[in-house]
DNA sequence: TCAACGCAAGTGTGATCACAAATCAAAAAT
DNA sequence: ATTTTTGATTTGTGATCACACTTGCGTTGA
């Protein structure tokens, strides 16, 4: 594998140059969807529609029909028999349907994770659980989104370092699906008792640095577990509610 | 709630007519891509273009840019930085990926099930251990297509059961993805020794008979292992003898 | 002889249009 | 007053086109 002249001069200036990368316009929106639906920026039951959100992206309905296919795919849409999409609507059953999902497979993400990350990597979430106190120092109330991409940046740095390119996909379409379920969580919590999220986080640092895969895996399925048993007792609660004012 | 007079009619030719659904070209492309897909019908590695399968299944492009769109995100198939998109090549880190994930996954499934099924159901997938074995007993050659199919309906009769919504659309992207990978197995299998199919998923519906989940788990984990380990060992031969060839 | 250039065919992406189906509101009928 | 009908608007779907990028092959030049 001789090169040639001009090859060599090339190799100097990729050395200095970086790839620039061609994102679409398809990708943009996708992504854009994606933070909005994890971060729970839609409400379950709204139905979204193709030039609606064409408008508010400011482009085209192309790259936003293309874009929404994609996420119906992955459950994180419904697309109803009208041929309309809505955010799928909160019920018991999904509930606890995504919780053991959740469970079943983060928890073998982060057993994996246990055995594989590196000390740099464990220092990097470390570094996390410091920006968490801060943020909690400063109580800034409108802080539900950084506390809710904090939270995502600090599981998926985990998750990465499992080693399975074909679990984390999986990952990522269980959050999207529980996205919207989450904001609600996130909000009473923030209101109600102070219970410290990161002590979780804590453990599951603490775990993961003495590379314990099973005490991982439990402080994990304790954390994930608070918010889906909390929105479970507040809907039958509400539901409890509703069939008393008319019985 | 009241139903009015055209209403009430209405409830009765609905009673008498089937619903007659409709199913737009793109979900008709996506299905017939998917079934080329777990069936085997692609290559791994093989290109595919838009215009090319737009062609073969005589539509424009627009239904099939939308579909693969889909495909790609369900990781069925892989979308390269020139934009060109191709059915993902099997490495060994990606069969044992993808065979532990389908451990993971399915195993939960069917234990899930095994807790699930009526004797209705258990009867049903029985039914199809005979279908097997009359297509054994005829011996036609090209039946790989069949057996590929038959063996499709007999997991999935048996996934359906476990009665969650989260797991099923994961499972078929799992088969999605090894779709491509199984097909190669199968011929391989059916070349090779006369090892009995059937016998593994014989060993499936006497644990799911007595609803016994950790033994109907394990034999379904005998049941997707063994192509898996073929594949393994196949292809370690092959590096070795290309190895050998060019030392 | 082989690298470098240039042209042509092929390909994905996004925009726009036409059409059918759904939705909604006002008007008409009971 | 309630139901039905009618018509206008909205919405998803598929086709077609324009554009940019890639790829492959033949030509040119050292």
């Amino acid at each position: 594998m001789q090169k040639t002249a001009t090859e060599k001069s090339n190799d100097v200036i990729a050395a200095q140059l970086a790839p620039v990368g061609r994102e679409t316009v398809q990708d943009r929106v996708y992504s854009e969807l994606r933070r909005a639906l994890i971060g729970g920026l839609f409400e379950p039951n709204q139905t979204l529609t193709i030039r609606g959100l064409a408008d508010a992206l400011v482009t085209s309905t192309m790259p936003v029909r293309e874009a929404l296919g994609r996420l119906i795919t992955e459950k994180a849409l419904e697309a109803l028999p009208n041929r309309s999409v809505r955010v799928p609507p909160i019920t018991l059953d999904r509930l606890d349907d995504l919780l053991r999902a959740r469970i079943l497979i983060e928890g073998e993400a982060i057993a994996l994770a246990a055995t594989r990350m590196t000390p740099r990597q464990i220092s990097v979430i470390e570094g996390m659980l410091g920006e968490w106190d801060e943020m909690r120092a400063l109580k800034h109330k409108k802080d539900v989104d950084h506390e809710v991409t904090l939270n995502q940046s600090f599981h998926f740095e985990i998750y990465r370092s499992c080693g399975s390119a074909v679990l984390i996909p999986m990952i990522e379409s269980l959050w999207l699906q529980s996205g919207p379920c989450i904001r609600v969580a996130i909000y009473a919590f923030s209101e109600a008792g102070e219970v410290d999220t990161a002590h979780y986080h804590r453990r599951i640092v603490a775990a993961l640095a003495v590379q314990d895969a099973a005490a991982a895996r439990e402080a994990l399925v304790a954390d994930i577990s608070r918010p889906f048993t909390f929105l479970r007792n507040k809907l039958q609660a509400d539901a409890a509610a509703k069939s008393e004012n008319r019985p």
